[in-house]
DNA sequence: TTATATTTGTGTTTTAGAACATAGTTCTAT
DNA sequence: ATAGAACTATGTTCTAAAACACAAATATAA
């Protein structure tokens, strides 16, 4: 996509960031510089709410982008990102990135698919966790970590070990809630948990919580 | 932003398209073809959720964009567009748009721009949705239709008229709750309100009721 | 016009999920 | 190793909002 020149332009102003476990990559309210290219590690996008009651908004893994929109909407920051675990971003200034854009029709529209894709993922969730029940917004999430982080080695459980507050705040939820439903799935043999793993058993079954809400 | 030739060319491949009161203007699954803009008149964007139970997820104005994201996104819509009342719109073809805006960096960043704005919007309904009370929603919802459509002549009318469904289906609540809490804003002397004429009379009183939640 | 459907308004009941309380457990740091 | 903090678990209470039921008002069509 890009010319020799480009790149190793790109290279020379790139930087490598390491940020460690629940560190920060940048705050709300901050001024957007750069964009960032997930390389290692897991990220979350997350947003404070009414009353500081924080939700996850998105999140991040190799080789994703990150930490761009703000920019192009010409705004600062409206949601905060941490890391989940130990992360490598690459981090590019921003000020080169729609240099490029200009005069490169592909990279342009790499950004407009980019930014389409989640725009419409947005638009899926609103629906999704303002109507869906617990059950039906726990199950969803479940899914939708497995089909972002993929299973480990036993081909059940899921690659990513979040506090139940996270899982409560990715699926709009209170922690307990989060706790109660996740015991139940127990119950119902569709997951088992160990600690902060989790094994989904009945993945059809899951599915089927998720589209009836 | 466009070179003459350009201009001609977008003008030969556009039509016209109108739309009377309530009617459909695309489908959720249907294929995108056409960049939307608005230019008389009052549409909105919905989605049907769990149970058929539908939820607008944005309207528009004059001029705005819209239809675009889906065929960005090479995805089928997934959302409708229906109008609120009688609407001209002009629509060219997507094909003839992506292969500008290859050439046009200008036109890129302008779409890349449109779609961080409203990916900002989308993150910050999600919060504001699942978080705040049917009160906060629904202030929040009245300002936004005067924000979005203005107010009439006497400067307190909001110059849209919707149905207590539509209200409801902004603001993520059941058409009771609609008419009940504009009910106890009437009472409150922060709102009045005339079949669909809603005036306001405490904007200050809505703007904070809104932002407690 | 009259009839029929749709929309609006209000009271009542029910329920999902938040809030709260408390205890057990597992990290983490010194 | 142990103290303290953070996280997990579960039971109980409370409440916002959905669901339901029914009028009244308004719009639409015959």
């Amino acid at each position: 996509m890009l010319t020799d020149v480009e790149r190793d332009q790109l290279r020379s102003n790139a930087r490598m960031g390491h940020f460690k476990k629940n560190e920060l990559i940048y705050l709300e309210d901050e001024c957007p510089k750069d964009l960032m290219i997930l390389f290692k590690g897991k990220v979350k996008i997350f947003k404070s709410g009414v009353g500081g009651r924080s939700q996850i908004i998105r999140i991040v893994r190799p080789v994703q982008y990150f930490g761009y929109r703000a920019y192009f909407a010409r705004e600062p920051y409206v949601t905060a990102a941490s890391a989940f675990e130990a992360c490598t971003v690459c981090m590019i200034p921003m000020e080169l990135i729609e240099q490029f854009l200009r005069n490169n029709g592909d990279m342009a529209l790499f950004f407009i698919q980019m930014l389409s894709v989640d725009l419409g993922i947005a638009d899926q969730r609103v629906v999704n966790l303002t109507q869906k029940h617990v059950r039906g917004r726990l199950a969803e999430s479940l899914l939708f970590l497995k089909e972002s982080y993929g299973l480990e080695e036993d081909g059940a459980t899921i690659s990513i070990y979040l506090a139940r507050e996270d899982l409560a705040s990715l699926s709009n939820m209170t922690t307990s809630n989060a706790i109660r439903t996740l015991s139940n799935f127990v119950n119902e043999r569709i997951i088992t948990i160990d600690g902060r793993k989790i094994k989904i058993i009945d993945e059809e079954r899951l599915h089927k919580i998720s589209r009836i809400g």
